[in-house]
DNA sequence: ATACAGTACTATGTAATGCAAGGTACCTAT
DNA sequence: ATAGGTACCTTGCATTACATAGTACTGTAT
């Protein structure tokens, strides 16, 4: 039998060819995730934003302050993470973050989460490397 | 010295708590990521988006239609895959997705990305772990 | 004094994507 | 005809990364 009209997308086959950006691509694997490597800054030892920046710059991973400060606020609004205000000495006050207990029960979760996902993609990439 | 007025935050120390769902920060990870495994599987053989589903969930990559649809229709649009119809058996006939020369250099570009944040995190919890 | 640079935190708007939910279309068997 | 299975598509919502602009405090040079 032959298919004279399949959907409606017959009808769109003059796709408008669009330029693929992989680092939007780069931008999006970083969704949610962030949480995971920021939480484990935090857990080691107390610290403040430009901290850790510093710190996901050195383990390169690119982080704004335009996303970090946000992501901060979230992490506090669920109670995964407390602040206290600090002075500084040059310079405004810093708010000094720590994880809490259930902070760290999702630390736990995340690394979970984390190495369950590389083992997939691991096994994935094993699976069809040969093409 | 100290501080009496600091910032605009203080007037919202009574942040109302908010429940934290780690399945929304699993599916957030997942935001960008998938274009890899489903090109990854694409790349081993000509699929179709059911089979494709079925793959995904044997490597504890839980997807869904509604995801992969749209996911699929964005990767033809940039060109890095391309289908043709093939009639089944039994039911309607399948869209065949296949890499495209292009898409094979973005799956290397992005097995590349991949590494180096596994090598990252890897990185942050032999770091931090001793928490 | 005043201006300026540096540090720290905040707020707003945009784009991208995962997902739920509902829908259309084709095929076979009853 | 009808029902059930298969395959594909669409709409709307929630979330999050990022660019950009802004506020506030401190020390230093003019």
């Amino acid at each position: 039998m032959h298919y004279i009209v399949l959907y409606d997308t017959l009808l769109v086959m003059t796709d408008t060819a669009q330029i693929y950006n992989v680092e939007n691509t780069q931008s999006q694997m970083r969704k949610g995730f962030l949480e995971f490597p920021v939480l484990l800054i935090i857990g080691a030892k107390p610290t403040y934003a430009p901290d850790i920046l510093k710190q996901l710059k050195k383990a390169n991973l690119l982080v704004v302050e335009g996303t970090l400060y946000p992501l901060l606020s979230r992490l506090k609004r669920y109670g995964l993470v407390q602040y206290v205000w600090q002075e500084s000495t040059g310079g405004p006050p810093r708010k000094m973050y720590t994880v809490t207990k259930e902070g760290k029960e999702v630390l736990t979760q995340l690394e979970e989460s984390w190495k369950s996902l590389d083992a997939s993609v691991k096994g994935l990439i094993k699976h069809y490397e040969k093409n």
